[in-house]
DNA sequence: ATAGAAAGTTTGATAGGTCGAACTTAACTG
DNA sequence: CAGTTAAGTTCGACCTATCAAACTTTCTAT
């Protein structure tokens, strides 16, 4: 075992064909519908810190692969496809940011900065077993102590070597 | 007033002026010179699974920061800086990938593959709580089995179902 | 209804990352 | 040493992502 080879070759899984880039912009349309109103152009672009232009750039990338209804001046609406898209990425936001939050008891705002950059590196594996876990310390408060209580301890005992800010990371 | 004021950027917190790419680049140079020899652009090549002009394109950039010494034909070695840089992007893989080798008890071919694409948007506050609940875990003795037989058990218990499930994991 | 403001789009530019093909340099091998 | 092969580099092309500036459309308040 020389090397550890990681084979980037040769997936017959069909899945991920999405850049992270347009991900984001999905999982904000997606956020932005669902918050009562319309996504529009200048919401996208705050929201994702980029320029209107930038927005109006992916918008045409997005409709091209036929995951958003878009024309120029129109209302933006996602396909069913997109929404579907949309929706799994926005999953793998909230799984990876409840994992962060409730497992390793970092603070809300630092979970949903790395949970955005995260979640486009992650297999569904790797996803599925991050919610199992979760799920797994939630469910051994059952003991005479949980996890998550054992591990805040721990992280008390030990203290926090090289923290940038204190963010609040466990209750 | 003409325009928008889209300038969320200016981030005096020195770190972080390298691509995910690069430092993929730096890391493979990295691992190719521990192992034994030099690092050849073929070899970075194939370890990455690019082609040997991205390489040079690489090296040319590498180059500009002052990350490697390269001059074409010759031995490609990094310097101080790189050397720095890229012990601590093969730290951030390595706490990663142990992260998931031990505690969410995935195959090592899976979590090297992970640990490549999540190790690039993890911040030092995250990596330093992952590496903190490994290790808590492999200490753990708290009940009659550590947390890690625990978790394995709970894996069999409960089956491997897929992410998206609701659970606990998700808001 | 209309002028001014706000929202959106186009255009042109830059930067990074990648590739294949053609070329150059270095390394073998008889 | 010369011929062949392997390694490495350039070059030109393409793609994605981004922005600012200039322009166009839509909205809105009087």
């Amino acid at each position: 075992m020389t090397i550890s080879k990681t084979r980037p070759k040769a997936k017959p899984k069909g899945r991920k064909d999405l850049s992270g880039s347009l991900e984001d912009y999905l999982e904000a349309i997606l956020e932005l519908s669902a918050q009562g109103q319309v996504a529009r152009v200048r919401d996208i672009a705050k929201r994702l810190g980029v320029s209107m232009s930038s927005v109006t750039a992916a918008l045409r990338a997005l409709s091209k692969r036929r995951l958003v209804n878009y024309d120029p001046y129109e209302v933006i609406t996602l396909t069913d496809r997109g929404r579907a898209a949309a929706q799994q990425v926005r999953q793998r936001h909230q799984v990876i940011r409840s994992f962060l939050t409730e497992v390793l008891h970092l603070d809300e705002r630092r979970a949903d900065a790395n949970a955005c950059r995260m979640e486009h590196g992650v297999d569904d594996v790797v996803l599925s077993r991050l919610s199992k876990f979760a799920r797994f310390v939630q469910e051994s408060q059952f003991w005479e102590q949980g996890v998550s209580e054992a591990f805040e301890k721990y992280c008390l005992e030990t203290g926090d070597e090289k923290a940038g800010e204190p963010g609040g990371a466990a209750a």
